[in-house]
DNA sequence: TAGATTGTTAATCGATTAACAATC
DNA sequence: TAGATTGTTAATCGATTAACAATC
């Protein structure tokens, strides 16, 4: 990897991964750039610059083995080498997550989750314990985290976000629909803002209805 | 609107709404393209670019009045035009969606919820009532409904996105994690993929790693 | 008026697409 | 070998940034 690669670029590799996914289970051994570029609506080209900001996966003549592509993918992304993550909050959202959320395939094993109900703490769900809220200062310290996913309400976002970052969580998935504010040092935080996908569903839509 | 907009520029109008109902609450009355690209990470260029695909909201020498460029951004987005949601499939993600997501904040009313557990049905959550899934058919038929939020299984994806789309159900907000495979017409299709997300930040994740 | 800041045009930069030689 | 398709360089296109005249 000699030069930084384009957010764009890494932004389309999960999207490559899952269909390769997809393919690889409905038996195809094999895809060339066309045929894949068909497959996700967009040109060969591109494909073929993408892959190749990783030294190029192909072999001229043939085109992709899936299986190969679909590896060397997962390798860059890190799937094959799995990162400690903890769930904190587990209201409908987090359980959501935690009960169907696959995050072994993604590269992560989730350790546990945290949340202040007495009827949630002590429990577990589909494997993964559900701790006491108020002990997360101290599971920190005794075990090492990766990445927390954020699912509590609001206005704890910043104030747990920062606790996280001073343990050495390095990344914040961060469903809490805030940008956290609390200075983070180098902790990433990933924001998923639910509400951007519906505002722009709902752009298009109505744009439809008026040319109709 | 002369021409067409960019995708980008539509993708980043969320976040200038979000940001400016920020600067509301915390009762600032005007903002710079500078003052407002510094606290978002934007060039104030391209902050004025992408104001000036509506034609303008500002006013040389004075910057831009916070509520009406709110406003105006809104209005874009059409929230002050409620279009009728519901959501299919009640599990967790869906009852997370119904109990915390603000539809109203982003130009939907939502109208009902479907799910096939006898547990849930003919309950509500937080005012919109479960139906039962079996009942979805009949409701559409005599129902005005724009956009259905897709928080069912997998396996239940496709079919229903094409019942859907057959009763004239113009957005799907898909958080089932597949990509629908059926002709759905011109009903839009926005998908939610979280893995795609997770898997960004590792990456990133990774990458600082590697470089320490 | 003078200062500030937009709206808008021009320049630059980066991303996508096209082309083609390399090679399986 | 001939055909196919990659890897990679060159051309194009679009998006971002810079510049500045318009104007509040």
């Amino acid at each position: 990897m000699k030069y930084r690669i384009s957010a764009n670029v890494i932004r389309r590799l999960p999207r490559y991964l899952r269909r390769l996914k997809l393919l690889d289970r409905q038996e195809v051994e094999k895809v060339s750039s066309t045929g894949l570029g068909e497959l996700m609506g967009l040109t060969a080209s591109q494909i073929r610059q993408d892959f190749n900001c990783f030294g190029g996966f192909g072999q001229q003549g043939y085109g992709y083995n899936v299986k190969q592509l679909r590896d060397g993918i997962g390798g860059i992304l890190g799937v094959d080498k799995p990162l400690t993550a903890i769930v904190v909050g587990a209201g409908n959202l987090g359980r959501a997550l935690i009960a169907n959320f696959h995050f072994a395939s993604y590269g992560f094993t989730l350790a546990a989750a945290f949340d202040t109900s007495p009827a949630l703490v002590g429990t577990s769900l589909a494997g993964t314990p559900i701790l006491d809220g108020s002990r997360l200062d101290t599971y920190l310290s005794e075990n090492r985290v990766d990445v927390a996913v954020l699912t509590l309400p609001k206005a704890f976002a910043s104030s747990t976000a920062k606790l996280l970052a001073s343990h050495g969580v390095r990344g914040i998935w961060n469903f809490t629909g805030i940008d956290i504010d609390a200075d983070l040092g180098d902790t990433v935080v990933e924001d998923v803002h639910l509400s951007d996908s519906l505002l722009t569903l709902g752009y298009y839509l109505r744009g439809k209805q008026e040319q109709e």
